[in-house]
DNA sequence: GTGAAAGCGCTAACAA
DNA sequence: TTGTTAGCGCTTTCAC
């Protein structure tokens, strides 16, 4: 089956390829197309199954209707709910999305943001990843319009979408406090993306504000690279040397690594040790008991998102920097006061 | 700072468009450009931070090296899953997917599906949803490369990477009547997808072939939108009236309410009841115990689905049915026989 | 009201 | 070896 172009339209009703595509981009009024001749043009374009070839329109309107979003990996919880949000209000605005997934690597990463730019998209949403600056200043000086989503980086000024990850951090730290709790671990990677590191900020803070000593042997790292092991020995120290009668994990996985060990070392939750998420996650409905805590925004983020960077595509750009809260999901996981 | 285009460099280097377009399309020893030349053009389009506009150059060629992608919903662990693989394969062959979540809405998979023509991609992977027969039918009038993925229907022949439903669930039945079990019960979605209908006729012929006779009211449906409630009342008849010892669960997400359900009613696994699951979730690791499963070959399905994209898409080629095993994992969630 | 034609950035056949 | 040029399918200005 032959492709049909306006060209063929135009041939079959008897007029000019200008008139099919005015009548076809709905400026049949404005243009004051006859009414006749309009309604035999989309009819005809019906029956032939006429359907316009975005590249050329693209091409020639420099504008391709397309975004490009690069997650961190499409498996997490966060990256997958985002790209929903995303996709979907993206679609609303008559925009699709072009996708790829860094799994953390700074090389793909910019070379997805590379082969996207080459697509012609008209942004980008970007969930960069460790030791991407130079990447995304590059973006920087190309005037590609874009936005930076769940973290960012403190030499780089630009729109970015974050989570309130120093105040939902502290509070939920206070929340353990409250709980009577004063020997309180905070479990996080060892990484250097800000959002990660503002959690870590914000569970000082608290312990501080509140009197609390923060003793640096609470405050364990895992390498990503060695959850299990790492997760192991830190759930030992934290209980058997250190005593601590609550622990907060600073991300959804950490919280599936500690809380199997945890079932793994027989330590009841919360008779004996109290439990705090960052993050939530399907696992969590499947443990002895729900899990307190703090739900990231995935709809809002992705909305958001989408929203500023029409906005920067549309019209002209104002840097904005978004910090959205956290829900705080009550569980039975922390013991009473 | 504006666009640089094979224009511009064929002016400051001082020779012509062509030139250009040869030695950056890696075709300069064939059309035998001076090395010299070659050499300057290269440096040049380098320091001009040249970006080939890839719109222009699919209008031209007719190839977008582009896959279109239409997932039931990008949340699911399966469609997380496959989506990697599907963009990881693909960017490996050079292509680029563009991405769409149907949520299980054939409106919206009929919508995106045009979209991604009307963006010229060079094939199509699909997950279709439930009555989306008309949009495969119409596709293949089209002509434009596609293949199924995950489901397919009885009235539509085409290019298909499917697990093999019937024989996977016929083993895992098998698995559990091997473990002693005479009354099994198997949970299912209500859905006309072939791929669950396909389960469940394994699941029969499993028990009808070792002289088990099915009673009706052992393989409960459940209705999408009522999961909870259905689920409920299914745990609780399977158990307590049909007095069933061993349930297996057609997909993952079933698995995870029916395990929140037996939670609740206080069963106990597997000394009162064996469990068996249809796919594997993050879930199951915070399980009071690891549960049996049938695992899904995502990387594999992925992966394949691309490459036989990418066979259509270059060669003509036959018609192909796919049927991929699944990978059995053991837990200790059936009692011993 | 309608049509002719330029041109978006690129490829590739053809000329020189 | 290198350059010229005709489009790919579409939008849009300008002329009629």
């Amino acid at each position: 089956m032959k492709k049909i172009g306006l060209k063929d339209i135009a041939n079959h009703v008897g007029v000019s390829v200008a008139l099919v595509s005015y009548v076809l981009n709905g400026q049949a009024e404005e243009k004051q197309v006859g009414k006749e001749i309009a309604e035999k043009i989309r009819k005809t374009a019906e029956e032939l199954n006429y359907r316009p070839n975005q590249l050329a329109k693209s091409l020639k309107t420099n504008k391709s209707n397309t975004i490009g979003l690069v997650v961190a990996d499409i498996n997490y919880r966060f990256s997958s709910g985002i790209t929903r949000a995303i996709e979907s209000e993206a679609k609303r605005s008559n925009y699709t999305v072009i996708f790829g997934s860094s799994n953390e690597s700074k090389e793909k990463f910019h070379e997805l943001v590379n082969v996207l730019i080459n697509h012609q998209v008209d942004g980008l949403i970007l969930v960069p990843v460790e030791n991407s600056e130079p990447s995304i200043k590059a973006l920087q000086k190309s005037e590609i319009p874009f936005v930076l989503i769940d973290r960012n980086f403190p030499s780089i000024l630009a729109n970015t979408i974050l989570l309130d990850n120093y105040k939902a951090a502290y509070d939920s730290t206070v929340h353990l406090i409250r709980h009577g709790h004063k020997r309180i671990a905070f479990v996080n990677y060892q990484s250097k993306l800000t959002n990660l590191l503002e959690r870590t900020r914000g569970y000082t803070a608290a312990l501080k504000e509140h009197g609390i000593d923060h003793h640096h042997e609470w405050s364990p790292l895992i390498r990503s690279g060695h959850v299990e092991s790492d997760m192991k020995k830190a759930i030992h120290d934290l209980t058997a040397v250190q005593k601590c009668d609550a622990i907060f994990f600073a991300t959804d996985r950490l919280s599936i690594a500690g809380l199997k060990e945890i079932m793994k070392q027989k330590i009841r939750i919360p008779e004996d040790l109290s439990v705090f998420s960052f993050d939530e996650s399907e696992a969590f409905e499947l443990f002895s008991c729900p899990v307190s805590h703090a739900r990231q925004p995935l709809e809002k983020m992705g909305k958001i998102a989408v929203t500023t960077l029409l906005d920067l595509i549309n019209k002209d750009k104002v840097i904005n920097q978004i910090f959205l809260p956290t829900e705080f999901v009550p569980g039975k996981s922390c013991r009473e006061p």
